[in-house]
DNA sequence: TGCGCAAATCTTGTATACCAATGGCATGAA
DNA sequence: TTCATGCCATTGGTATACAAGATTTGCGCA
């Protein structure tokens, strides 16, 4: 048996370590069977993620994993913008204690980026931002921070984010480095130009002047790359699709195909 | 009967208006008899209140308003301050457009001045800087903003704010006036200012020197006022309660003291 | 063969019954 | 009189039963 607030954590967790794409469907009873509790716990978790804005229900048809639209992503950017920013620029220099989680952090991350463990490093690199949060005094503002990241994280799988890991790791290593040395208004531009990048590798298209550009682009035959269904990821099956509809898979036989995430 | 989010807009809308104090007991069974509707819905929407950190459970016990600590006062403070300024900061100029809601904002809340209606007077007052992160084009932020307005709220009457409400809304008025002739900066520098008037207004008493600071304060008599039972408020039985035990009333005679705030 | 309708199935929504634990209150002993 | 102890009522915690809606699927008909 599990409780509703181990559950709603491994559901962020598998979020952010990317392996619960957007639109991802998440059934009550599905749940309820991983985890071996009543569908009672599992609404109980789904609620709280709803009220934290990673996941939505659509009434009597399920569970899913947040979609942000392009709108959505520019606020969900803007919103992490504004705290990341503002929390630097508020925050006194760090001694040396303050740091060392921090720079354990990056540590990590780097161990994480030689393995092959892809979720570990997605995780690690997301969490970052939370643990920097935390380092400079206020939880608050790092478990808001642990929601918009895991949004900013989905937009990711979204958009096709053309990010790389090694790059975030050095950036975020750069930040460390400006805050051990007591710069905080070069830590604060380093942070702006690292969620700027972060942000600008999105594709996003102007849909107003072409609804279909998403779909289109999606549907386009990769050259060489044979489309059959074992080569569909499940992040791709959850990519591009516009509605709670579109998610849903045609029969669910196997017990679980991305829910497994969890566990 | 009424719908789960119903209810959370209601007791998140009461406490805007100060009329849940922080402590305040909201038992499952009277809230389920007040919105007449089972108890599933009501835990339903008290779970979403407390992922969002405006109530607490305690096992077996209850669900109570939190009461914010001292050192959770001052991140909610420093939350607001850099989640308001940084949107300000990043905002363009804005439009006449734009401006209005909250033009129109303002002469609401000089009205709900004028009136005897002290709830509405409260409610806008917390409410201007929802309004303003919306108008600002960040509803993500917004939505985050009420929480955290929730809070700042909750704490005011925790730790009696001696910030009058004129004076509130006459910042609020500049800063929209700043706006209106398009001077960012200024308006930043009032928003900083107001936000700092209101949280210099909280009574935070030095409780590591003192751990009976806050005690001995609330329980030294009052001069010339008499102590009976009907002189004392609502809010009074909330406050000061370290912890939720303390919070409940020996008996629930009526149906609902305080509860009567939600209809 | 294609389309439309209807039944079946699956999934969530709501209420309720039952359980466990906590706190109040009364009783009795020191 | 006061304090400790045990019982009882109340309240939240969990599971389950049932209802309602949506989607899928299969059948019949054109």
């Amino acid at each position: 048996m599990t409780t509703s607030a181990e559950i709603a954590h491994r559901i962020v967790e598998a979020v952010l370590a990317q392996k619960l794409a957007p639109g991802s469907r998440l059934g009550e009873q599905q749940l309820a069977m991983l985890f071996d509790c009543s569908r009672t716990i599992v609404r109980e978790a789904l609620m709280r993620l709803t009220a934290r804005g990673i996941v939505t229900v659509s009434s009597r048809r399920g569970w899913y994993v947040v979609q942000p639209s392009q709108d959505e992503a520019r606020e969900a950017f803007e919103a992490r913008r504004v705290i990341e920013l503002g929390l630097l620029r508020n925050s006194a220099k760090m001694d040396k204690a303050a740091l060392k989680p921090l720079k354990a952090h990056i540590q990590r991350e780097k161990a994480a980026l030689k393995g092959s463990d892809v979720g570990a490093r997605s995780f690690l690199l997301g969490d970052f931002h939370v643990c920097l949060a935390e380092c400079l005094g206020n939880s608050l503002l790092a478990d808001t921070l642990r929601d918009f990241t895991a949004r900013t994280t989905l937009i990711s799988m979204l958009y096709q984010s053309s990010h790389d890991a090694a790059q975030s790791c050095e950036e975020h290593a750069q930040i460390v480095a400006a805050l051990e040395r007591g710069d905080i208004p070069a830590a604060e531009k380093l942070m702006a130009a690292h969620i700027g990048s972060v942000q600008a590798g999105l594709r996003l298209q102007d849909t107003s002047a072409d609804p279909l550009a998403l779909l289109r682009e999606a549907l386009t035959p990769r050259s060489g790359a044979p489309a059959n269904a074992s080569s569909q990821s499940a992040l791709a099956q959850g990519l591009h699709t516009s509605s709670p509809t579109r998610a849903r898979k045609p029969r669910d036989t196997t017990p679980s195909t991305y829910l497994g995430a969890l566990l």
